[in-house]
DNA sequence: TTCCTTTCTTAACAAATGTTATTTTTTGGT
DNA sequence: ACCAAAAAATAACATTTGTTAAGAAAGGAA
């Protein structure tokens, strides 16, 4: 639970405030490969990685897509369904096995009501989501499967150690085979 | 200046916030390929389209590549920069003559602190903007680009009538001369 | 209009990625 | 250690995309 108090107290929050974050976040545990939450429903959680990684996508006709994978320390969400309670079209997942604080939309809501540095680590969740999500899309429309690898294994490495093939290849938009090429030495 | 008020309007502001908010933002045009803020600088404005069109984009060692492009009654900031008075490492450009209306950094924070009403737009831009973005990452990395293509035609038409091809063809992550075959008919 | 520049198209070839199928390796359970 | 299942590597071939270069079309300016 420190890691995540640690986090809320950058925010103008009283110790009263804390404890009351503290009670509204709940334990839970994952297995690996435990869907921690199934896509078509309203996603009613905030998560918060004490230990282990979570990964987020769709599944679509074809094929199952990773759109993004957390690690430890991070907060993660089904944003559009979380804030505007539509239907998740994404489904969360373990990829080993994981500890979780979540915290339900309606607490979520009182604590951001009640204490208005909750609202501004919103405010700086979402900018620095934002940000991060812009550079993926450069990332993605400027560079070529090799050097967007290669790009991950400076910048990520934890995403090369946590996600399987089949994750990982989706994650950057090609074939599992690709990836296996890729990875090959010359 | 009637849609931008309509934006505001639709968060609690008094008649007193929404013209202090009219006087702050001002009025600019730009014409075809104009750079409205170059890269290596700190982005000190947020723009409001009235008419025309920008992209934003980045200049990479070999290539310039269109990250997105914002069209009438959209706001449009380099955010990382505009925030977090980072050095933006992106542009904007205008691909037609377009006129904009303007807010400085200093100016908008006070209106924040000055009007909740404000800071609640910024949430929800930003959430709208976050939304957008992980759906144009999903789109990217499980669609081909043919399929990119008549995904782009059915919901977003203005970027095939705004962008030239070259701009097109980078915001899809391919070559123009491959958008060109996509293009042709079989 | 004419001329010039830019943008777009086309084609031939090279390189990368997808597809399919099979083999090898790894993993987890008994 | 053994076996079964899952994951990863590999190969042959098809398809797509990149590259290079040339020509056609479109758009502006005088």
């Amino acid at each position: 639970m420190k890691k995540l108090l640690d986090i809320f107290s950058q925010f103008i929050l009283c110790d009263q405030a804390l404890s009351e974050i503290c009670c509204r976040f709940e334990l839970k545990y994952y297995q690996k490969n435990e869907l921690v939450q199934k896509e078509g429903f309203v996603a009613n959680f905030l998560y918060f990685i004490d230990k282990g990684t979570l990964i987020i996508g769709n599944e679509l006709e074809h094929k199952t897509i990773t759109r993004y994978m957390a690690k430890e320390n991070e907060f993660l969400a089904c944003i559009d369904s979380f804030i505007n309670r539509n239907i998740s079209k994404e489904f969360i997942q373990a990829t080993e096995p994981t500890t979780v604080y979540r915290i339900s939309k309606d607490d979520f809501d009182v604590l951001v009501k009640k204490y208005p540095g909750v609202g501004e680590f919103c405010q700086k969740y979402f900018v620095e989501s934002l940000i991060k999500c812009q550079q993926r899309i450069t990332d993605l429309i400027s560079l070529d499967s090799k050097s967007y690898y290669k790009n991950i294994v400076e910048n990520n490495p934890e995403y090369i150690q946590k996600m399987n093939q089949y994750n990982l290849a989706s994650f950057m938009g090609i074939k599992p085979e690709s990836l296996s090429r890729i990875r090959k030495p010359d």
